[in-house]
DNA sequence: CGTGTTCATGAGAATCATTCTCGCATAAGC
DNA sequence: GCTTATGCGAGAATGATTCTCATGAACACG
């Protein structure tokens, strides 16, 4: 759980501290959710930075971006390869997933349309067992 | 090009004109270019009320609603039928496109995990050719 | 190790989309 | 027409994200 070393990124306590805490979380968290946290455990980091943290590993492709419903931003620490996510609503549980069809079916259903420069993004949202349990 | 008439919503003509201006444009818009373009236009809406039209036609399922990557929320008026996007980065230029597959899969992945009340998002993003073409 | 250069940090201000407030207008129903 | 619940608009409030700029600290180099 080091901090990978990244050309021309510099390596500090707070960028360490960001992407320590992503480790051991499990769903998308907000840029806010992620401060908070760091401030009750004590190593706390500015907010300017948190931002500033996440946009780096998000450029490095470290990390995840989601948008919610209400346009929030919020982060994941993820696998480098591709993948989509299948999310809980209620508490972030996030389970990394594949789908071989869709990646050629974008590529296809946009070259049919005359579109160049493909990208696609596929997510899936649901309620998860315990968060189902627990009404 | 009338107005549907959705029970418990009222007529009005700043409703009316967001929703005119919506079947004219064939791409997602934001609420403020729809707003700076009402205003160009003469009959001006205020920009509270776009916003209120905006979220009324999506309650109503008459408009799809996207996040950009800065998290700003695009609209356009849609097919009522369930569909995804296939839009033109840069001039917004939306194709509604279907994936019967992935519809299938999404229900099935998320059962695997043990996930209920799913819904699922996906939407592809290129550059359409007239865009390619004046590069 | 020092030391200097360069990049990072953080507190607060600024930005900007979106929502709220509340007094006024008006669509709908009778 | 008259009543009344809804919608409207201007401006204030909210809240996430970004910017500013003075200070701090990695890191390359000697
Ligand atoms: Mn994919
Ligand atoms: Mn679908
Ligand atoms: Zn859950
Ligand atoms: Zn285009």
């Amino acid at each position: 759980m080091t901090a990978p070393e990244v050309p021309g990124r510099r390596q500090t306590r707070q960028r360490s501290a960001v992407l320590a805490l992503l480790d051991e979380l499990d769903g998308f968290r907000t840029a806010q959710d992620l401060h908070a946290l760091l401030r009750e455990r004590g190593d706390a980091v500015g907010l300017a930075t948190v931002y500033r943290a996440l946009q780096a590993l998000v450029d490095d492709g470290l990390v995840d971006v989601l948008r919610g419903s209400d346009g929030e931003a919020a982060y994941r620490r993820c696998s480098p390869v591709h993948h989509h996510h299948l999310v809980c609503r209620s508490c972030g549980r996030t389970v990394e997933v594949a789908d071989p069809p869709v990646e050629r079916w974008a590529t296809r259903v946009a070259a049919e349309h005359g579109f160049a420069d493909v990208q696609h993004q596929l997510e899936v949202f649901g309620t998860c067992s315990s968060c189902t349990a627990a009404g």
